[in-house]
DNA sequence: CAAAGTTTTCCTGGTT
DNA sequence: TAACCAGGAAAACTTT
């Protein structure tokens, strides 16, 4: 791309007052201060502009001159705005590099941060402090596949061309969005009834001023935008959007927007029957796979609490925090789906306060600390700081009439069964080589036999494990009851949910994920009631039923409860192309 | 050290 | 043929 504009090269005027060689000066364009440039906290939208006086930068040296008299000249980019304009259009085919996923019903849209960012204040206030690691996925509910695919197009090119009958769907849901510089106006010498109804509803898109950009139109409408960039990126954020912002202050908004808490899982539901609350796969495209997830605050059930901020960063809440959420259908509900949900590598824990179920779990298994990483599997011997094959303080043994999974003598040992659940909660591992089918009935597939079992061979310091090997563990699994396989399947198992002690950790994992949402301190009870000292102990009832809802409601997946159902073609089919291949044909 | 529980190793045989 | 699955048997290992 930048081959087809090379910089141009032309002496300075000898006239202007020499600058000191190694000082940078700012293009005559470019007027951006220099404290702002160094903000670590930048915007996207202020990045974007910050690209761009970089570019010019390098590319256009100040007319100087050095004390010994030597000429300066300047490069010139010629066409830069265009080139990256350019740019920024061919991102949109670019699935490979993009950075978030915009979903909605049964279609996701990978995008790019930037892009949306810099097109909408919403957008920017939700990204902007997403650390560059995750892949957030953000859920528009209720809006139409097409309709979203129109604005996110929009984005990007800056143009669109749709159906007259979707201009008014395009446009509220643009509304909803802030996508900027959507602008409405009449073509030439042209009058449009509709086009009057629609400066009456969306009076903001038919503002008369601001620049105005082309747009593509069908026959009798012609629409205009213009992307109006503010100064100060994300400032411009709907009042909606910012944080602290009180209920009676959202009263009369027209949308509602709510955070809400998706599925590990990719869940699908059949066309047919599209639900307003339908959750679209949270699973983004395979660059995913370490992403986590935001979900709402335990004992806020989806549907039926006032959502909560997520991560703090902002609110989002619909003007009535009660049960008329669920009557809204055509307000587009909104989920957002960034990365710190699932247990997280030592390190988290680590940064947590000890609590007791903690401490319990750090003795017996961490979660995260049995499973070792990825890219160390090297010797038997190596340093697998992790592994917690060493006895520490002993632990309780199950109570005579205990259900658990446990027999006796396992309490800090690496079990296989919690080795498998660790991986099936640890983003650095699913839904790469393991991956949920259906979290709720225990269904989960084995993606990479082979690293699977290389990562159980590294948590029991075994080089000569292999998945035969391993897999013949699980087998021993079958006549207590604690895993299964589902007949007719290849790599596809089941957790006995209904055991006491997979329960439990089940439920840890969703507390623990929620603790990252920032709620850790009133969370911290919760996880010490769940997990008590004895790891052996049946939950206890601290869980509240909303709370054990909530995360029934998070994972249950009923497309995969009946695996009879479910052709194999559908079972086996690798995650990846079934997530690509759900967003391309949905969305067309 | 013994007992109990868990996993590993090896094996035969089967299916896809 | 490769990969996966089922399960028996015995050894090895860990925990209590």
């Amino acid at each position: 791309m930048l081959s087809e504009k090379t910089p141009s090269l032309s002496p300075l005027p000898s006239t202007r007052a020499p600058v000191p060689a190694c000082r940078r000066t700012m293009s005559n364009e470019g007027s951006s201060s220099p404290d702002r440039e160094d903000s670590p906290h930048s915007s996207p939208t202020d990045l974007m502009t910050l690209a761009r006086q970089r570019l010019r930068n390098r590319w256009s040296t100040p007319p100087s001159r050095d004390s010994e008299g030597d000429e300066e000249y300047q490069l010139r980019w010629e066409g830069h705005g265009s080139q990256l304009t350019n740019m920024v259009t061919s991102l949109e085919d670019n699935e490979a590099s993009s950075d978030v996923t915009v979903v909605t019903k049964g279609a996701s849209i990978p995008s790019h941060r930037l892009v949306l960012a810099a097109a909408s204040p919403f957008f920017c206030q939700i990204l902007q402090g997403l650390p560059t690691s995750q892949h957030p996925v953000i859920v528009i509910k209720t809006a139409h596949p097409r309709h979203l695919r129109y604005l996110v197009s929009f984005c990007y090119t800056g143009t669109v061309t749709l159906h007259s009958h979707d201009l008014q769907h395009v446009l509220q849901l643009a509304e909803d969005l802030e996508i900027r510089g959507l602008k409405i106006t009449l073509a030439e010498g042209r009058s449009s009834p509709s086009l009057a109804t629609l400066a009456a509803l969306h009076p903001r898109l038919f503002r008369p001023s601001s620049p105005i950009t082309r747009f593509s139109f069908p026959q009798h409408l012609h629409r205009s935008s213009s992307v109006t960039p503010t100064p100060h990126g994300c400032s411009d954020a709907p009042a909606n959007l910012k944080r602290n912002m009180s209920p009676s202050d959202k009263e009369g908004q027209s949308k509602k927007m709510k955070v809400e808490p998706l599925p590990m899982d990719s869940e699908r539901r059949p066309h047919s029957n599209p639900s307003p609350y339908y959750i679209p796969p949270a699973s983004a495209p395979p660059t995913l796979a370490s992403s986590l997830f935001f979900k709402s605050t335990p004992g806020s059930p989806p549907n039926s609490a006032p959502p909560q901020s997520v991560g703090e960063s902002f609110s989002l809440q619909g003007s009535s925090p009660s049960a008329d959420d669920n009557k809204d259908q055509d307000s587009p509900g909104l989920s957002i789906v960034p990365s710190s949900r699932l247990l997280q590598p030592p390190s988290r824990s680590s940064s947590r306060p000890p609590s007791p179920q903690q401490d319990t779990i750090s003795r017996s298994q961490s979660p995260a600390s049995q499973i070792p990483t990825p890219v160390n599997r090297t010797v038997k011997e190596s340093s697998m700081p992790s592994t917690p094959t060493t006895p520490s303080t002993p632990t309780a043994r199950p109570e005579p009439g205990s259900s658990g999974v446990l027999g006796g003598s396992s309490g800090s040992r690496v079990l296989l069964w919690r080795f498998l659940l660790d991986l099936l909660h640890n983003p650095l591992y699913t839904p790469m080589y393991i991956r949920w089918l259906d979290r709720a009935g225990g269904v989960f597939r084995i993606m990479e036999s082979d690293m699977v079992a290389q990562l159980w061979g590294m948590a029991r310091k075994n080089q000569n494990m292999n998945y035969e090997k391993m897999s013949r563990g699980m087998r021993t699994y079958y006549k207590r009851g604690i895993l299964f396989h589902i007949d007719g399947t290849k790599l596809i198992y089941r957790f006995n949910t209904n055991d006491p002690e997979i329960e439990q950790r089940m439920r840890y994992y969703d507390l623990t994920q929620a603790s990252s949402e920032g709620e850790v301190s009133s969370e911290q009870n919760t996880l010490s009631s769940i997990l008590p000292p004895s790891n052996l102990a049946p939950p206890t009832s601290s869980v509240t039923s909303a709370q054990a809802t909530a995360l029934e409601n998070i994972y249950s997946n009923p497309l995969f409860r009946d695996m009879a159902q479910l052709p194999h073609s559908l079972l086996y089919e690798p995650y990846i192309s079934f997530f690509r291949k759900t967003s391309h044909s949905e969305l067309y």
